[in-house]
DNA sequence: CCCCTTGGCTAATGGGCGTAGCTTTCTGGC
DNA sequence: GCCAGAAAGCTACGCCCATTAGCCAAGGGG
């Protein structure tokens, strides 16, 4: 009969180990069960905390996309141009590979009438709001930057995609080929400024 | 008492149809519940013509997979260059929105050691095949060949399932975004070819 | 010291997958 | 035409999960 002491948020972060424990798949594997046996306490306990599986989810979720922002903005601070979208892009990718499980919860897209995803919808913005930010270095007229920041978030959301669902054989070269595509990408940014006036050092070729 | 007359195809079929029902999410939503309502049969009555959920789930995925390379391939067949990645493109989002479900089912990756998942890898391995032979007619060399073969992929699928889980707001403007994309794609791989000799008639720039 | 809020619990419901074993229908051989 | 036996349904059941309801103990504020 002791107290095992939890609390909402002692609840979630259970739930991020939980997450984190399986995988590519640990997202959609999360259960409640797994994180009341976590917490050592019996499934029904956790509502004392949490109002359901789909909220814990939710707050689970905005952990994965605040991260995310976070570590876009910290690699991309300091850098402008070129440099900056590379060290975006690869920020992206460094999280998404070394978690898979919150990686996956990022992927969820908020119901955009729910009142319940109020939250998730306004930190949604604010991750695509690092991208654009890095792409406006690039003076791009407004219509294309829209475009940009739309290219850059595909390419490298279904490079780690793809990585991470096993969609790439030969691991070793991966890293080259995520290289290439930023390469790539920064070219294209670039060439849809007016003309051809990229106000940062910016190089079209060269890879490796 | 009456026989349903259902068979192992007539089950998967309509698996694709719960699957189409549900939209987005129709493929996780996939169910044997819905699959026998929808069969006006009892759910265990179904174990009669597959095996399992996860053999059922196998089936839809081969068969989605099967349609986009053939969809891909009708698109490109007759074309080459950067006409033909364009026309890839295209048919590869086409398909995705057209058949939300089902593209959502083509996302799972096969795990590389299931003997279950031999034909699914060889399916996969076909789609990817189509990129590879509309890429050749760039001229690359090989190492180059597969990073763009990857780029590519990362690009179209990064773009429809942003699309698709509502990532991108302003409806309105994503197939003008999606024709930059692909601008931004055809210029890359064009790029990556040893000097600048496209041997067809590759155009730049000029989207819209 | 007592009360009452709070955080646990057990019990129970409903839905989903999957197994076992029964019955009915159809079909192939005679 | 008849009769096995295979094939295709069914119901009953077990297990796992989410969720609700209602009980009980722990512990802090008066």
């Amino acid at each position: 009969m002791p107290r095992a002491g939890l609390s909402p948020d002692a609840v979630v972060r259970l739930a991020v180990e939980v997450v984190d424990a399986g995988g590519t798949t640990g997202f959609a594997d999360l259960t409640l069960a797994k994180v009341a046996a976590r917490a050592g306490v019996a499934a029904p306990s956790l509502y004392k905390h949490v109002g359901s599986l789909a909220d814990l989810r939710r707050e689970v979720t905005l952990i994965a996309v605040g991260e995310l922002t976070a570590a876009a903005t910290s690699a991309t601070v300091g850098r402008s141009g070129a440099d900056a979208l590379r060290a975006l892009g690869a920020a992206w990718r460094t999280y998404a590979l070394g978690h898979p499980g919150r990686y996956a919860a990022t992927q969820i897209g908020p119901d955009p009438d729910a009142p319940a995803d109020a939250a998730l919808r306004d930190a949604a913005a604010e991750s695509v709001q690092v991208v654009v930010a890095v792409l406006r270095g690039f003076g791009l007229p407004d219509a294309r930057l829209i475009d940009a920041v739309r290219a850059v978030r595909a390419g490298v959301h279904g490079f780690v995609t793809l990585e991470l669902g096993g969609g790439f054989r030969m691991r070793e070269d991966v890293d080259q080929s995520f290289t290439v595509l930023l390469d790539m990408i920064v070219a294209g940014v670039a060439a849809l400024a007016p003309s051809d006036t990229p106000q940062s050092d910016t190089t079209t070729g060269s890879h490796s």
